[in-house]
DNA sequence: GTATTAATACTATAATGTAGTATTTTAAAT
DNA sequence: ATTTAAAATACTACATTATAGTATTAATAC
C-alpha cells in the first residue's frame, strides 16, 4: 500500500474541514459538502470518514465547549494536520502531472 | 449513491489511458502510472480497475491485431469515452472549487 | 426528574483498492 | 506439426474506503 493513502471523499471532507477553519465540527462539515459538491452527504458516512482521517494522523479533534443553546452534545471540533495538509498537496500534484501528460488529440470526440 | 462515481485510483488510471491515446493497454498504462506517480501499479489491481471502468462505461476498449513480436495474446486497447471524460472533469471542477473556499489562516502551521 | 434537542457513536453493508496466481494466445524454435 | 517461451489478459480473494441507518449521549428548559 501507499505511503499516504487518500480516498476520494476522505480528500472532500478534509478540504472541507480547512473551508470551516475554527468552526468545523459535523454539522458544518456537512453542511459545507453539501453546498459546494451538489450532493446529499449522510451523517454516519461523514462521521466514520472523520474518524478514519484522524486515526491515520491528517486530522486533529477537540471536544468544544457546552454553549447556551437549547441541549445537545458537546461539538467536536477537527482541524487539519500538517500531515493532512501534506497528503492534500501531494494528490492534487500527482493529478496535475498526470493532466499534463495528456495529448491535446486525446479528448477529439 | 452519486451519480457519476469515480474512486481515486479510478480516476489516475483513466487519466493514463488519455495520457497513452492510441497506444493504451495493460503495459503501457501500468508503466505510465509508475512513472507519473512514484509509486508501484500490480498488473492485477490495474486489470480490475479497467474492467470496472469500463463497465461503468467511461473506457470502451477493442482487441488489437498479433503483431509480429514473439508470441503473446493479443492487446486489449482502451480509450476514454465522452463520459468518462465528463466524469474527470466533473471531480477535478469539484476539488478546485473546495480549494478556493480555504481561508488563508487554515493552514498557518 | 422528564422532555426535548443537538450532536456524536455504533453497526452493517456496498463499492473500490490491491495483489497473487492461473489461463489464454501467439509466434519462434525444433 | 509439436513444443516451448513470451506477452498479455482473466480469475479469485481479501483489505480498505464509502455509505447510511439507527442508537446513544449530553446538555438545557420546564
Amino acid at each position: 500500500m501507499r505511503d499516504l493513502q487518500l480516498g476520494g471523499f476522505e480528500e472532500i471532507v478534509l478540504l472541507s474541514v480547512a473551508a470551516r477553519f475554527g468552526d468545523a465540527y459535523g454539522v458544518t462539515i456537512k453542511l459545507h459538502i453539501e453546498a459546494n459538491c451538489d450532493r446529499k452527504v449522510s451523517i454516519g458516512a461523514l462521521r466514520t470518514t472523520l474518524n478514519r482521517l484522524e486515526k491515520k494522523g491528517f486530522l486533529d479533534s477537540r471536544l468544544g465547549e457546552a454553549t447556551s443553546m437549547r441541549g445537545g452534545k458537546r461539538k467536536r471540533f477537527y482541524v487539519v494536520t500538517p500531515f493532512g495538509k501534506k497528503a492534500l498537496d501531494q494528490v492534487m500534484e500527482e493529478r496535475k502531472k498526470l493532466w499534463q501528460t495528456i495529448p491535446k488529440t486525446a479528448f477529439n470526440f
